[in-house]
DNA sequence: AGAGGTTTGGTGACATGTCAACAAGTCGGT
DNA sequence: ACCGACTTGTTGACATGTCACCAAACCTCT
């Protein structure tokens, strides 16, 4: 059991800093999503990658492994979108125990009514209070982290 | 109803990058302090913030207020903490409505045992892949959003 | 064809977070 | 002292996320 390295001044400002706009961020971005379009940022979210797909549908399997979520959440996730009508459950056609997540209009209405509003909250809480350098910093380093944790055997 | 203003290739790179670093990094650093020390990260929290103060103990209403949670839900964790020992309460001296969250010597034990695993899984996991430079500026930037979020107006 | 192992999506039980309402206490003005 | 407005912490109902498990379908062998 080695002596922990704890973080430095710098190391611990960035990380307190770090989560503390994550949490503040989330709640304003939330908020506003709710308030402005009616939909959770996990709702949005679906949406919105079904949204960028060429034909509005994705597998199950696809859609979570792109969200990283669990099937299971994605799965009870959906019963509650379905029930709003934003979107719907097809057979898969070749393979039986598939299911295919698509998009109904109201769907594709909602995430096109919500999504200017939500991209302006992200610049107005976020990106437009970085410098061209910070934001090209912060896509470098956390592309960074990412590619490490998704690695096999990081 | 002006035209939005999307996110630009490398805005969008920096925005996509946070919020999957985000999701990979909590279920990382998640998965490790519950199976090395048993804890979520919720808990690691609490018994942090409780374990930095002089006395081990906070106002209830002052622990959520730095951790940025609702009283509701601090209650109820905390009630959930209690039952595992890991926290007490007590009257406040003055305050008549007051409670006062105290850690317990099973709960300063949990956050000593659990501290140093935690911070070499954030430093493995996210700030010995940054440069210095990167440091600084993820610091910088995130107490810039923080203190826009933070202010009265926003 | 069929056995054995894998993948897929769903389910129920349970843990956690949110929201609105509440009782008790405090505070400030009169 | 007392009234009304506010603050504090708790609670219960409900929304959401996690976990273990399952049935059905698939795939790979022989």
């Amino acid at each position: 059991m080695d002596a922990p390295r704890w973080l430095d001044a710098r190391e611990a400002r960035a990380w307190r800093g770090y989560r503390r706009m994550r949490r503040l961020l989330d709640l304003e971005l939330a908020r506003e999503l709710m308030q402005d379009a009616g939909l959770s940022e996990p709702d949005y979210d679906v949406l919105s990658d079904l949204s960028e797909t060429p034909d509005q549908r994705l597998r199950l399997s696809e859609l979570a492994d792109r969200m990283l979520w669990s099937r299971s959440r994605l799965s009870h996730h959906l019963a509650r979108m379905q029930q709003r009508g934003l979107i719907t459950r097809e057979e898969h056609p070749s393979d039986g125990r598939g299911s295919i997540v698509v998009l109904t209009p109201a769907g594709r209405a909602a995430i096109e009514a919500a999504a200017p509003g939500h991209v302006a909250a992200v610049r107005r809480h976020l990106i437009d209070l970085l410098t061209p350098e910070e934001i090209d910093a912060l896509g470098a380093l956390t592309q960074r982290v990412v590619d490490r944790l998704s690695a096999p055997k990081g």
